[in-house]
DNA sequence: TGACATTGTGTGTTACAACACCTATCTTCC
DNA sequence: GGAAGATAGGTGTTGTAACACACAATGTCA
């Protein structure tokens, strides 16, 4: 049975509203799931924020894209998404070159060594959703996805 | 009608499985909103972790929490609890008194201004909620809780 | 064509977070 | 009563994030 979320965070204040009860929910179960994701992707070297990414550009192929097309794909929008690229360029896993049509553009693009990475997470990832989600129904789930997407349809 | 998080977030490959969906619709949302609750806070000079560890001291009452039990019950867990109450108290937030029980516990307490800025933000933060969430139904909120309590529980 | 806005990107600075390590106090058990 | 371990808290260092600002390339319009 579900856990009562007031007990589980040990607060004596009861919530003002069942909205709010909604909103620490969301909060709190995805800062677990982000440790969680943190810890699976701590030997691999790359952090939550590098692997969106990752796969945000693997999705891109070729093409690549550009910092802030990047930046906009993110889950979690981080403002500072150069020096981001910076690490990740450094470190091999993606390539940058300036586009030689408009010369502000610089295009990101996912290296093979990075592609070859995000291939090796494809598993334990996948795996990892499966064993936090793979409890619930798919027609909870789809409830789930849904609900959530109401909430994010006025933000 | 709830938005496909596929072309939300315009990632052309696919989602492997559906666990994966609800675990990026989860972050996703959580960015959101914690982005929503971070500007909302912004004119009052706190931070959505120190408005965190405000309503656990004003839950806690009088008697105060130690160091280790703010962290706790912190939504997210950060490891430096330590100088994000030393923040917390330079800016006249909370107070801090060695037990004299036992001296190993150092006491956190929420100050007069700590509350009275506590008591400030409630409005607008339930506001917040009810902006964010107020539109879905009673029980839709109910499922909602429901469905991320079962995720919590085995993470 | 040349001033000016727009768009894309990068940098400098300050504050904060993460990690490992260290100190102080208390408990336990011989 | 004294060593060993557990518990609570703090510090030093390094890296990262946030914010404002500056720069470069392009588009716009008098």
């Amino acid at each position: 049975m579900a856990k009562n979320l007031r007990t589980e965070i040990a607060q004596t204040r009861p919530f003002a509203s069942r909205q709010q009860e909604a909103h620490l929910s969301i909060m709190r179960t995805a800062a677990a799931l982000d440790h969680a994701v943190s810890e699976a992707l701590k030997p691999y070297g790359v952090t939550p924020a590098q692997y969106n990414i990752l796969r945000i550009l693997r999705g891109a192929g070729d093409e690549g894209l550009c910092r802030n097309a990047v930046r906009d794909r993110m889950v979690a929008k981080v403002p500072d998404t150069t020096r981001m690229l910076d690490r990740m360029e450094a470190a091999g896993l993606v390539e940058r070159s300036r586009d030689e049509n408009d010369r502000r553009f610089v295009t990101t693009r996912i290296s093979d060594e990075g592609l070859r990475l995000t291939a090796e997470l494809d598993e334990p990832m996948e795996a990892l959703a499966h064993k936090h989600a793979g409890h619930l129904t798919k027609s909870e789930l789809t409830m789930l996805i849904d609900l959530l997407a109401r909430i994010r349809e006025v933000l």
